[in-house]
RNA sequence: CGGGGCGUAGCGCAGCCUGGUAGCGCACACGGUUCGGGACCGUGGAGUCGAAGGUUCAAAUCCUUUCGCCCCGACCA
């Protein structure tokens, strides 16, 4: 391709509203232009990327079995209402209503619509399985769209679903998926892990979700460096490090006025390890004490699976229930329901006396209160790792693919059943497996860039190599451009050639910020004595070759 | 949805507080010089100052409403 002849619209300064790394190279190297919030569009260079990485995507699950189909975008809302996503769904779903008043609504995933195919087509156990996928738009009215195609209101995504007899073979499935993303990451040369992960909305058991470190992400994940234990902050589970024993006989001290654990930290001079914060809370039964340790933040998630949907209290409803302002609640002495952070069960601590400007040290669980027993905490960098008690790193990742174990949610919704060998009617067990081409495209960027901008993997770069000719007048330097154009085209490798009749500082402070791997550098004085510069842009190391042996350099790497 | 910020030429910004002819840099067009890391000189084109309403002799500037975009949080198949 011709620089000449293809639009690429670099910019010397980012716009302003560009805050991610890869948004900002990515506006101006001329990937993409937004058209509005969480809206993209994709330029030349931006398309050719995606298409290299749906290529990749390709490949990988047709190696598994995997055949490409593609689903309507627009959906007739009876199939959603059926699994009840309709209605548990809220405004992040795109809904409309067709010419005769029908409810529609747009895709934002394709579990119903594949599923609703299967119902009508799979019949006996001799169907199965299938691995049916597509590379197909996906529409979510995104509460906050960020991070330039990191997270947008319309975006690509590769889908696959499984169809299964059984267990067993689900398990395959997803053992096949997930292997499947392992290379497919890995071709596309991420950085990444696979964690376990929270199922939320999908249903379903089990999980996994694939993880492009990089702090452009939106999530947090735990890992064990020695176990290899990883796992989303979402349902990760850790056991924070154990304070020293003490020894403290029950008593009431005084503390006036100081409420947080920060403030009675600071005024007993003690670390805040040693407290219990202690929240009221209010489910649709009624009043919960939820108790983390004074160093600990309550995670709103794990909760939620004890206690269901709940909300903090209220001032008064604090002092209703408790019979004690906020600051100075704890365990001690009350009858309602107690949910417990399980590192609170062994030592001794200090929480509020339900006295005001009092606190009661010396507080033993089992002795001074009971509880319900759980992991409530959120993880944090330095916890102990729950399998093998090495300390816990937290890193913040994009989420770049996950994979579900969804069983028999949407089968037994849609009603898709098959005939096994005994003529029995049984629910197709399902899986679904997603990966967001756009995120890949951006995590790419966020690991491997610098000042001078992107430096793509090889498999995913819009281009093998770009030719740098430095004088459009040199009739020279064309003569050796063109016929190292057409010779490395002749090869199959591809090349864009910068034929701009630019200075040479142009065309190499664009050909860095757009990032092709390889750049061939065609200047005067080293064509003169029959040589060229192969340059490397992730190493800026260039070596000298001679003309002749270029292509062949170029084609055996 | 809550909190914060910003809308002035394609991009980056100044001007707004204290109302009085809309500016700068880059980009763009033309001419000339230059030509291996975003050249220089000269000339030129380009703006409903996000929109609507109000105050005023006069509004980019003050007031009200509204729309859009970004960031933090909530939410997130």
């Amino acid at each position: 391709m011709r620089f000449s002849k293809m639009f690429i619209p670099t910019l010397r300064e980012a716009p302003a509203d560009a805050e991610a790394i890869s948004h900002i190279l990515m506006l101006r190297a001329g990937y993409v232009r937004q058209l509005a919030s969480g809206l993209y569009i994709f330029l030349p260079l931006g398309w050719r990327v995606l298409g290299k990485i749906n290529a990749i995507l390709k490949e990988e699950m047709e190696a598994i079995g995997a055949q490409e189909i593609s689903m309507p975008i627009l959906h007739p809302a009876e199939i959603w209402q059926q699994t009840g996503r309709w209605n548990a769904i809220g405004d992040e779903m795109f809904r409309l209503k067709d010419r005769t008043d029908r409810d529609m609504c747009l895709g934002m995933t394709h579990e119903e619509i594949m599923t609703w195919l299967a119902s009508r087509e799979i019949r006996s156990y001799r169907d199965l399985p299938q691995i049916w996928y597509q590379i197909q738009t996906k529409l979510r009215d995104e509460a906050r769209p960020k991070s330039g195609v990191l997270r947008t209101r319309e975006f690509i995504m590769k889908d696959s679903y499984s169809f299964d007899a059984s267990e067993e073979s689900l398990e395959k499935n997803y053992r096949l998926h997930a292997d499947a993303y392992h290379r497919i990451f890995e071709r596309c040369g991420l950085k990444f892990m696979m964690v376990e992960s929270d199922p939320g909305m999908m249903g379903g058991a089990t999980s996994h979700e694939f993880m492009a470190p990089s702090p452009a992400g939106e999530d947090e994940v735990a890992t064990c460096g020695s176990c290899g234990y990883s796992a989303n902050v979402e349902l990760a589970l850790s056991s924070p490090v154990k304070n020293e024993p003490v020894d403290w006989a029950l008593e009431e001290v005084h503390t006036p006025e100081k409420r947080t654990v920060q403030e009675v930290s600071n005024f007993l001079k003690l670390q805040p390890s040693y407290f219990i914060k202690s929240i009221l809370l209010i489910n649709n039964k009624g009043p919960v004490l939820a108790l983390v340790r004074g160093d600990q933040e309550i995670h709103e998630k794990k909760l939620a699976k004890i206690i269901g949907d709940h909300r903090p209290a209220r001032k008064e409803e604090v002092k209703e229930i408790l019979g004690v302002e906020a600051g100075f609640i704890g365990p001690v002495g009350h009858k309602i329901r107690i949910v417990a952070d399980s590192s609170l069960k062994e030592g001794m601590f200090v929480s509020g006396a339900n006295k005001q400007h009092y606190h009661m040290k010396g507080i033993r669980a089992e002795r001074e209160f009971s509880a319900e027993w759980a992991d409530i905490h959120i993880a944090k960098s330095g916890d102990s790792c729950i399998k093998c008690g090495n300390p816990l790193n937290i890193e913040r990742v994009i989420e770049i693919g996950n994979i579900f174990k969804l069983g028999t949610k949407y089968s037994s919704a849609l009603k898709a059943f098959f005939l096994d060998e005994n003529g029995q009617e049984k629910l197709i067990i399902m899986g679904s497996y997603g990966i967001g081409p756009a995120r890949i495209a951006a995590a790419a960027i966020e690991q491997n860039n610098d000042k001078d901008g992107i430096i793509w993997p090889k498999s995913i770069a819009p281009f093998d190599v770009e030719l740098l000719p430095l004088n459009m007048n040199d009739a020279k330097t064309v003569e050796v451009a063109e016929g190292l154009y057409k010779a490395l085209k002749g090869k199959g490798v591809e090349v864009l050639m910068d034929d701009r009749e630019e200075r040479a500082g142009v065309k190499f402070k664009d050909a860095d910020l757009i990032g092709i791997p390889t750049q061939i550098i065609l200047g005067e004085k080293n064509l003169k004595e029959g040589l060229l510069e192969i340059k490397d842009r992730k190493t800026k190391e260039s070596v000298r070759v001679k003309i002749e042996e270029a292509v062949e350099k170029l084609t055996r790497a």
